[in-house]
DNA sequence: CATAGAGGGGTAAACGTTTACTTAGTATAG
DNA sequence: CTATACTAAGTAAACGTTTACCCCTCTATG
């Protein structure tokens, strides 16, 4: 039993007590080495008998690996991060990596140096950045492996994304289909991923001879899509579907929009994209596309192991997403089904 | 500019360009003695020209201090523990410290172990754990401060908690106002704060002269509480109200029930605790009482620097939770206001 | 019997800092 | 003019590991 007086054992009072070297009692931690069963066997008594744990530290000095990857995110209160950080916890633990977590608040001033900073602790940086791309091909004195979400245009970083424009495009069709004549975009264009889900869906649209009426919100939150409702249907010129940024602008509109009388779907399809838990929740339930998240911080993960180990695949790699069809967008001028 | 080829620039390299001792750059560097402009200037020039940054690993080794904290939570995906990180990570910031993240999952097989490792990459743990009593009480070994979220039953550990107790009697005392005469609660008992509110809860009602029914959800989750309507409701003696052991059960609870053709509040009234951002946005919106999850996070955080800075003032921390009245409970037997 | 090779174990340098202690020079006080 | 105190800067040990390299002993082989 360790005493909770004086300082943590080192590994030199466990070779004093096992009556060996340093060298020995790190090649025995460490596995790198065999020894007689007797010599293994008075080591185990010291580790044991000092509650001697490795210093990680000093360990990282030498080695240089600090088994710990930085995550930066936007905003934790946003599920789509949420779901990334899940991921890449899941796979860090797995692998007995830690994860140095950082919630920048989406604010960017001073991120390039934040990141500089950080990469001395770390062995490699996940990141989900607004910052310019000027500022992100900066970014390669890091030393240190990074990976982004969404397309780091050139640069030569490696990313991993899911498919914002099929995705757009899948629920383009799907309100094609179901009759709508007038379909609007509620964007976020400080997001990484807000150009591509936009033009996603004018492909579409356009293709079937259709414009796409494109509004602006402010962040991409609830209340946002609340503020957003006034803009998008008080007016002449009514769309009859809205596709929002994500599920959060999309939940806030919904729910704005049916105080203010209008009914959805019946009046006004509502879509997002990512799929958060609370999509099924809503009322109506959200048609979405599921962005996998999840799997997005997993894989993000894994590429990253694959830098650190010097065995590097593909650089950019992209995530098939997923229709998700409930009760928030409906039949044109039919009663729901 | 540094380059981004060969090792990165030590104290040594600023050394010798700036013509100074390592000790005066070190000294430089933290601002701990003062020097001639002259010198000042030649350590400067030096140090942009090679674009040297301090190694933290380094200077952690000797000063003992990590400038990070380790924040070990349950759940990622429940918004409670999202908002105890975003607090946790806001003072984080503000004050120059990182943060080493872990969604223990709910696993808690060793989980003693996980945080003995943890404890020597860190200056302290702040901790959300469903570890028995006596487990926690063998980390005092840890060396490091803890702050605990949730009384830390004797053991002297340091926690912060909002008073779950009162939470609950507010939600009893709304509940009985409006008229309920059968209240039910479903409960997680695996949870720390379960007893505690489900003692509170119980305090009222009974002493109104009633009794509370108690059911037990499978976990603090939409799916969980979905699950647990045929067994609260479809039942000879069904409950008028019902209290959730969080937002999360209550609205899958009230989901669920709609589905199944009971009206929520006209013939059940539901409500949970924590005010997730979502309850505003559930349908109907959801009774329930702030825990003041962000709060709790700044304020772990806040008390972990004073214990990492030997100013420690009091040991265990309450904060007030705020009953949050929305839609979905309702006067008995009338239609809603 | 000489010797190569392998296996078990030790020595000491290195990682990049901080800091207690020392030194030389200069200003101040007596 | 000497003693004192202060200032600016340097020396070197220390933090707790890992690892390249060396040494010794034993066995097997010729």
């Amino acid at each position: 039993m360790s005493m909770t007086t004086g300082r943590a054992a080192t590994i030199k009072d466990v070779a004093r007590i096992a009556n060996v070297s340093t060298a020995t009692v790190s090649k025995f931690i460490n596995g790198t080495q065999k020894f007689t069963e007797a010599t293994e066997e008075r080591l185990r008594q010291a580790i044991a008998e000092l509650g001697y744990r490795t210093d990680p530290l000093a360990r990282s000095m030498i080695t240089g690996r600090t088994k710990t990857v930085a995550v930066v995110i936007l905003d934790i209160r946003n599920p789509h991060f949420t779901g990334i950080v899940k991921g890449a916890n899941r796979k860090a633990m797995e692998n007995g990596y830690n994860l140095l977590f950082v919630d920048t608040a989406e604010r960017l001033s001073g991120e390039a140096n934040m990141l500089r900073d950080l990469s001395r602790r770390v062995d490699g940086l996940i990141v989900s950045s607004r910052m310019p791309d000027a500022d992100i091909a900066a970014l390669h004195d890091l030393r240190k492996p990074v990976v982004f979400f969404g397309r780091s245009v050139g640069s030569g970083f490696h990313s991993v994304s899911a498919d914002g424009r099929s995705a757009a495009g899948m629920l383009g069709r799907h309100l094609l289909d179901l009759g709508h004549k007038n379909i609007a975009y509620l964007g976020y264009p400080l997001a990484r991923w807000d150009s591509e889900r936009k033009a996603g869906l004018m492909d579409v649209i356009g293709a079937a001879g259709q414009t796409v009426q494109c509004f602006v919100a402010q962040s991409p939150t609830f209340e946002a899509g609340e503020n957003a409702v006034s803009e998008v249907l008080m007016r002449g010129d009514r769309p009859d579907a809205v596709v929002c940024y994500n599920d959060l602008l999309a939940i806030g509109f919904m729910n704005q929009a049916q105080v203010a009388g209008v009914k959805v779907p019946e009046q006004v399809s509502v879509a997002g994209f990512d799929d958060i838990p609370f999509a099924r929740y809503a009322m109506p339930s959200l048609t979405t596309v599921d962005m996998q998240s999840e799997a997005m911080g997993e894989l993000a993960f894994i590429r990253m192991l694959e830098l650190i180990e010097g065995k590097l695949l593909a650089s950019e790699e992209t995530l098939r997403p997923r229709l998700v069809i409930r009760n928030s967008t409906g039949r044109k001028g039919l009663p729901p089904a």
